[in-house]
DNA sequence: TTTTAAAAGTGATAAACACTCACATTAAGG
DNA sequence: CCTTAATGTGAGTGTTTATCACTTTTAAAA
């Protein structure tokens, strides 16, 4: 999961449509494509090596062979690269996700999957310094941050369908935890890829067990 | 608990020991005491109306009535004021969180004390915004972050000291639950201010049940 | 009081960035 | 080849942090 491959140039400076920002370009020629691609690839780079504060357009553009106008023209501003990032590995994750969940129909599969996507989610994590840093700018780019929160409850959407079904009952009798579970697995997994090993297994164990009893138990 | 009160003149510009940057003066003179806190007092009204990425040095200089060269006297750099007003508030709360769990000894008290110290913490997250803003910047200043975790631990201990009070054992055992525990109900009230009413609620009272759980059954 | 040295205070100025825009180049269809 | 739209350019603009050589204030010694 997440090899730290190339982004795809399939994502696309997110057209503007009632935000402030003016539409930028969404190219249409194959050249255009290619360096978009490198542009993200290059980012995707710098901020694994120095996270996304760090990242300089003029970096970017040099590392990615172009002047500091063309990135303008994919991107409204630094800030738009950070969040085109986060919707490629948005996309990625939630198809592990689906998979993982898809054909749960008892309680014993359900917790099965849960452990196991906590896991994949931890490691993910812990393996690419992106994801952590998008984490990071999600605090300071309220865009972001709206993008991230409505992943987010797409995701436990998923999970209180895994419920519903588990269980037998109405996916709507689940949201609200499932939505706080999720929320709070995100933040486990970053507060265990901050601390050292021995601590991150306590951390990551006890929470799985805590949680595991709360989605059995319903 | 937090009731935006001045920030007082205690807070000092941490004298910068090994820390890379210059150590910066510690006021010894009346007057210059005084501007100090009006400098604090004046950053934390601005953070509180839009953050601190927005704040701007030329803002507090002009709203402290003195020069920018001034700020630098006792500041070492703009999030080193951040990082005066996030020790303030640490402080204060440190205080009635030592006040809530000094007189837990039975299973009974330490879930009463536990559930009023998430609900007063959840009320003074929502009414303080520039507690909220601290959070954010925790993420892209290392210093501020190093600085709430050991916080964090500090706390965590004191709640693992309660537990092991009510539960009678040694304090060791709780540690590193109390330490998930205390860095999850963070996550989850900033989760909870950042919904709607009825929602945070919910979520609030999700977490309660969990952990309350938790923490009673060892 | 006068003198003196340390403390406190100042703001023009350097340096670092994000972002713009008037213009140059390249691709595609006729 | 010619025309038009798509792409691409980078010097220049504006904003902001932070510095430092210098001035002013304070308090205590002479």
């Amino acid at each position: 999961m997440a090899k730290g491959q190339s982004t795809g140039a399939s994502a696309v400076a997110s057209e503007g449509a009632t935000d402030g920002s003016l539409p930028r370009r969404q190219p249409v020629q194959k050249r255009s494509r290619e360096r978009l691609k490198k542009i993200l690839d290059v980012a995707a780079a710098r901020i694994a090596r120095n996270g996304s504060d760090q990242l300089r357009m003029s970096d970017v553009a040099e590392g990615a062979g172009v002047s500091i106008g063309s990135l303008y023209q994919y991107f409204p501003d630094k800030s738009a690269i950070v969040r085109a990032l986060a919707e490629h590995y948005n996309a990625q994750s939630r198809q592990c996700i689906e998979e993982a969940l898809r054909d749960v129909a008892t309680p014993a599969q359900l917790e099965a999957a849960y452990i196991d996507l906590l896991d994949q989610y931890f490691a993910m994590v812990r393996d690419e310094p992106v994801i952590r840093d998008i984490w990071s700018a999600t605090q300071t780019d309220k865009q972001l941050m709206s993008l991230e929160l409505t992943e987010s409850r797409l995701c436990a959407a998923l999970l209180a369908d895994a419920m519903a079904r588990a269980h037998g009952q109405s996916a709507k009798k689940y949201e609200s935890t499932a939505f706080m579970i999720w929320q709070l697995g995100e933040a486990v997994v970053r507060l265990a890829t901050s601390v050292d090993g021995s601590e991150s297994k306590a951390i990551l164990e006890g929470f799985k067990r805590m949680t595991a009893r709360e989605i059995l138990q319903m």
